[in-house]
DNA sequence: ATAGTATTGATAATCATTTTCATTAATGGT
DNA sequence: ACCATTAATGAAAATGATTATCAATACTAT
């Protein structure tokens, strides 16, 4: 697992392969979708920049150079990238959810509640276990939210 | 740790002691509030029936009682209480919040996404694998957010 | 290029939660 | 027990995030 800075600093991810826009188009067709500009640009600014983003981050960033794209369409389009499993949402608390293109590896985070700085983690040994808590229970495991937090090296000096 | 069945046969709890009303006032004061009865009656309902109600059923149940009770006083006390870590508040994706009252024993949830089912587990190994994650990451842990999800036996079957 | 259908975006609606503010109630001192 | 002080309450309005509506527009297969 290699883990890289995100373009924010405010991010430690883990490596994700570039994707072109040949290859959004192709997202988008396997979803049975219309491939529209709209639908593009909002998988480019997702590949760019911040990799975990709010949907009021996004509609922000792309009215800088595609001020035509309204809310309801990235809200509609994410909640299809989502079903689809090609973007994940992420709900830290009370706050706005934020998404990110679904790496190909899995991952939990881990949160600053100060900064706000999230670090990507994998750890192969606490998803046994929780597969064997599932198992203990007789449920038949679809999903997890691990989230943890605290406070990150810089902030902890404050 | 020993499991008990809910009362409405949703749950799987972790044994909890039962609280009498003097200690209920004890921990209203102990937040440094009044005690009234709008508190004590919330804390009564908490403490009886589910044990991770959202402010709805709260105020439905409280209805049939105490009709006098108003959502914002339920919001006002439950957002105290979970800041003096006396409930817990617990969010399963973008679902309205459900609140128990804090147990002594820290434990995690394991939920049933068919029939809402709800299973307190807790897991030393996880809990000590997420503090080496922490270090790791030179984080201090400050808190966790650990939620399964799955199909509980019964609705397997379906 | 056209027809047929999906998509879009402005706006309204919804849902959970918070805030406001005039009225009421709890508490500590008499 | 009686006040005076100040916190607490509840109805209603405000907020914030997300979803639904619908007439206008843009894809795409022919
Ligand atoms: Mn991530
Ligand atoms: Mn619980
Ligand atoms: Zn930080
Ligand atoms: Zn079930």
């Amino acid at each position: 697992m290699k883990l890289i800075k995100g373009k924010e600093n405010k991010e430690v991810l883990i490596e994700r392969e570039p994707i072109d826009v040949e290859t959004f188009k192709r997202m988008i067709r396997q979803m049975g979708l219309k491939v529209t500009k709209q639908r593009v640009h909002i998988l480019e600014a997702m590949s760019e920049g911040r990799a975990h983003i709010t949907v009021q981050e996004l509609y922000e960033k792309l009215q800088k150079t595609h001020p035509e794209i309204g809310f309801a369409t990235i809200y509609r389009f994410l909640k299809n990238m989502t079903d689809h499993n090609l973007v994940t949402e992420v709900r830290m608390g009370g706050f706005p959810a934020r998404y990110e293109l679904t790496p190909n590896q899995h991952h939990d985070h881990l949160n600053c509640t100060n900064c706000g700085k999230i670090v990507e983690f994998e750890n192969e040994s606490i998803e046994e276990l929780q597969e064997s808590v599932a198992r203990k229970f007789n449920f038949k495991l679809t999903g997890h939210v691990l989230e943890l937090y605290g406070l990150c090296q810089d902030c902890q000096q404050e």
